[in-house]
DNA sequence: AACTGTTGGTTCCTATTTGGAACTTATAGT
DNA sequence: ACTATAAGTTCCAAATAGGAACCAACAGTT
């Protein structure tokens, strides 16, 4: 199966992935959610072709996540901004960068921290269920198929 | 600049990035979580080559978030199990999916609801501060540099 | 003893994608 | 007329992925 057809399957995480899920799109997020919107912008901050870039800007155009929007008229410029889809993605962003502080910082430290602005401290989020408010481990998740597509998804667990 | 030199960035998310950023490797990793262990149980859930499998098996392995171990001597037979720091990327995978969920759900629903056994209701995880309890939006965070990359990873912003 | 199946890969070849650099278009400023 | 800016597109060589076949080391069956 080719990666492209990965959104076929029957899977959230998989159709998340068609969209996010490239090489350098999660670096296009990183630098969305610090405030950076054009393309040349995004191009000297990452390092990443041009070409790849401007294929990457429109698969999460077409995905949603991004708005491509005129800033002026002449001569015609578009930069790019999260929409509410996008922004939602936020969550993924801050675990992906928690783990990487956690795990994978050298000898200088995090390179960048966040702090909670209410509380003041060095965030160290957690998964919370809207619900009941408890934190959410791993083996508090229980996992149900839908009917639709019964024994094609569990098989093999 | 290369993806295989990504690593090099001063930036957690980048090295995360380095590990499980990888097209297939977030879903090698929802497979984990879902219990599989074996090679080939990877290979036909996935649909992905056996050699792209083998690397991206291994470029985990060495990025220590799955480990490699031995489960019978004659013929010699591995499987991949998720170390600590492996476990500790479930967040990832549950905001990635519940994204999904949300976004990309086709007319037939959800393909999985995963629901909190605490308080039964389907799970809706949102960020949460571990010091202060309070739930985390973007605009709760501010991000400080380390002194060490002073104007380095901010700019423009 | 000879076949068949299982598991966890590796090898081979072709097709697609990436990295790097140059080029393009439309305009403003000097 | 020349230079700069912004947002790409085009070109080519190099790297990576997709698909299929092959391999090693055994276990079980005929």
């Amino acid at each position: 199966m080719r990666w492209q057809d990965i959104d076929q399957q029957p899977c959230s995480l998989a159709r998340t992935l068609a969209i996010i899920g490239d090489n350098w799109t999660l670096l296009v997020l990183r630098d969305c959610f610090m405030g950076v919107r054009r393309f040349d912008d995004f191009q000297q901050r990452l390092g990443v072709t041009r070409h790849v870039l401007s294929d990457r800007l429109r698969k999460l155009t077409e995905g949603g996540v991004l708005d491509k929007v005129a800033y002026q008229e002449r001569p015609l410029r578009h930069e790019y901004r999260l929409t509410a889809m996008g922004k939602e993605l936020y969550p993924v962003i801050v675990h992906l960068a928690q783990w990487g502080d956690k795990h994978l910082a050298g000898e200088h430290g995090a390179p960048l921290t966040r702090y909670h602005r209410q509380c003041g401290e060095p965030l160290e989020a957690q998964l919370q269920c809207s619900h009941c408010g408890d934190v959410v481990k791993p083996t508090d998740i229980r996992v149900e198929e839908n009917p639709y597509w019964k024994g094609q998804i569990l098989v093999n667990c």
